[in-house]
RNA sequence: UGCCCGAUGGUGUAAUGGUAGCACAAACGACUCUGACUCGUUUUGUCUAGGUUCGAGUCCUAGUCGGGCAGCCA
């Protein structure tokens, strides 16, 4: 069964921004609707980042428009190509079977046109089909040449100088939020000047720091951001995409707005902090009168979920002191841990649909995400027997050498059931949790005496209690109603309780890795000490027995082991030889959560 | 004591001047060869104070509370 399900996308949502949208679509402002998800390839991608993922996927998809991957990486110093190949990945197996068609990447190597449009300076960079050979991502690198010649055309106009202030003193003269700043002593230099220092900045004349390229705006403005902001920093750097070619190199602000314009961008979707920043985005395209549409900016609030954290420097905390094993790890909050963790794409989906685009920065209950999880497994996985923590159980009326072949479902929800046999045998294993010696009240399951179902097979009744001499219990001793099978006389029988179980001669071990949440409270991130939160038991590794059928699992597979959850096996550490499931998250359960209840 | 943004049940969100709705969570019940799924019922909400209006969650004013902004990070 795939594992993807794209028509089980949920009907397209509305928001704020979707709104704006088809606002624009029905004025016809734009031929396209274009947007952007611009990652910094400093990090992997987390359940942050689908949001904004689905959120720009879903609007181009939604218009039959396109959205561009694009690698924000105007920073050399945090940059590197194991992010940029782990980001695409993902990119790709979130938005697979749903918004391929809408993937925006370029010819490889490609870098913005120039050309004169009345007489107007001007750079533009088409995407191309992705079925058209050899393409990537755009990247903010290949956009240098560009935005070289815009900050010439800046400086021209008289709207960018050159300033040797440090970076100390450069803190100095912004002053601060309350208090004016003052104009830098460079402020007045000529475009000559200017032309002529900024050429040698790019030479490669001056160190680090020494100079900087700052926009000329308003020292006093109440907005920070537009106190002559950098756009250009020095920088003797080796980038990861364009090697030694650069030693200046553009700040996010500068670089932002004008790979939004180059690529033709029309809806630039960000995140609430970058709000203070828009009159800056919208100062440096005005600034360069430019001849095509301006793309505009457009903020939301970003996802915050409970007994999770999104930060990059905290995840890479919980992988360099190995409290998890990898920033694939399933527990991590990273897509690729949600991969490896058997979350379906789809899922995540819903997830984004479910909690919707506001403005307001509020903490999403992870029982959301859990949910929309537990949604979209119930129709996809197959059902299968399996006992993590076994006890024996002997049918003294079934004789050692006989099996009974009993038909199984394989998902009750689909249309058209798979079925499938699984082998009654004298000797089973059943879930230590599905027997009690002293019952609590309502226990439904399987007591001294007491009768409960085999799924799938017959009605069984508890006869004897077999003990060590420590008074731990060795097997439980039960005589089989073969008259209860299905077609039996008396299938119809009616039992309060059903238990899963598996044959003790004809199952298979196999490692289960139990996950839970790794945090045992609600926000964890509230305070620095983060680590003093981390859930001891977010993993339990158990030999587990399993109906013979698992043998061939593959990670692509989804199972649900009747009662208990669902399981994925491990996309690393499985073989056909030794076997290791995950457990992707447990069944919901009623009954633990009401109290007296037996560990799971 | 600067600027920007926000505030609707426990949580997230809808209602675009006209019956406060949905989802999750919780509780109870029905069904059940998964204590799952499904179905039904129930509990809980417009930050405060003024104003405009026949009518305000929605518009205006002031306040309260929360978030963001002073990287040569993004």
């Amino acid at each position: 069964m795939s594992v993807e399900h794209p028509e089980s996308a949920p009907p397209a949502p509305s928001d704020f921004i979707r709104d704006i949208v088809a606002q624009h679509v029905a004025e016809k402002r734009y031929a396209k609707i274009v947007t952007r998800f611009p990652p910094e390839p400093n990090g992997y991608l987390h359940m942050g980042h689908a949001k904004s993922i689905c959120l720009n996927f879903g609007i181009a998809r939604e218009n039959g428009g396109q959205c561009n991957l694009r690698m924000d990486d105007t920073n050399p110093a945090k940059e590197e190509v194991e992010y940029v190949d782990s980001i695409i990945a993902d990119v790709r197996w979130l938005i697979f079977g749903w918004a391929d068609d809408c993937l925006g990447f370029k010819p490889k190597g490609a870098a913005p046109v120039r050309n004169e449009s009345n007489g107007k300076l001007d750079f533009y960079l088409a995407p191309v089909p992705l079925d058209s050979g050899n393409t990537e991502p755009f990247f903010a690198s290949d956009n240098f040449d560009a935005l070289y010649a815009y900050a010439v055309v800046l400086i021209q106009k008289g709207h960018a100088y050159v300033c040797d202030l440090s970076p100390k003193e450069t803190e100095e003269y912004r002053g601060s939020p309350d208090k004016p700043g003052r104009d830098s002593p460079h402020r007045t230099r000529s475009a000559t000047e200017n032309l002529d220092l900024f050429q040698r900045m790019r030479a490669g004349e001056f160190p680090d720091g020494a100079r900087s390229l700052r926009a000329k705006i308003d020292m006093a403005s109440p907005n920070i951001w537009l106190r002559d902001p950098l756009l250009y920093r020095i920088r003797h750097t080796t980038h990861h995409h364009t090697g030694n070619k650069w030693c200046i190199y553009p700040l996010y602000d500068y670089a932002h707005c004008l790979s939004d314009y180059l690529e033709g961008i029309t809806h630039s979707v960000c995140t609430l902090e970058f709000e203070v920043h828009r009159p800056l985005y919208d100062w440096i395209l005005g600034a360069l009168d430019l001849p095509r549409a301006l793309p505009h900016q457009y903020e939301f609030a970003k996802l915050n979920l409970s007994y999770t954290i999104f930060s990059k420097r905290r995840l890479l905390q919980l992988v360099q002191d190995k409290i998890v094993s990898s920033w694939d790890d399933p527990r991590m909050p990273t897509l690729s841990g949600a991969r490896r963790r058997g979350i379906p794409a789809s899922a995540i989906r819903r997830l984004a649909t479910a909690v919707g685009v506001t403005k307001y920065d509020g903490l999403t209950d992870v029982a959301v995400y859990e949910h929309a999880v537990r949604e979209e497994l119930n129709a996809l996985a197959l059902r299968r027997l399996a006992v993590l923590r076994p006890v024996k159980l002997v049918l003294t009326n079934i004789p050692p050498d006989e099996t009974i072949a009993c038909e199984a479902v394989d998902n009750p929800q689909a249309e058209n059931p798979v079925k499938r046999k699984v082998a009654l045998t004298r000797e089973v294993f059943i879930e230590s949790d599905d027997f009690a010696e002293v019952p609590p009240p309502k226990y439904f399951r399987l007591k001294p005496g007491g009768e409960v179902r085999l799924k799938y097979a017959c009605i069984i009744q508890c006869d004897e209690v077999v003990k060590d001499a420590t008074g731990a219990i060795t097997e439980l001793r039960c005589t089989a109603d073969l008259t209860t099978r299905s077609g039996g006389p008396n299938a119809d029988k009616k039992v309060k309780g059903t238990i899963h179980w598996v044959s003790a001669t004809e199952s298979i071990d196999a490692e289960v890795r139990l996950y839970d949440r790794l945090f045992t409270v609600a926000e964890p991130g509230a305070e620095e000490d983060f680590k003093k939160f981390i859930n001891p038991h977010s993993l339990e590794v158990i030999v587990a027995k399993l109906e013979p059928s698992l043998k061939g699992a593959q990670p692509s597979d989804r199972f649900q082991f009747e009662r208990l959850g669902y399981f994925v096996p491990d996309a690393k550490d499985s073989t056909p030889g030794k076997l290791v499931f995950n457990r992707t998250i447990t069944l919901k359960d009623a009954w633990l959560a009401k109290g007296p209840a037996p560990k799971k």
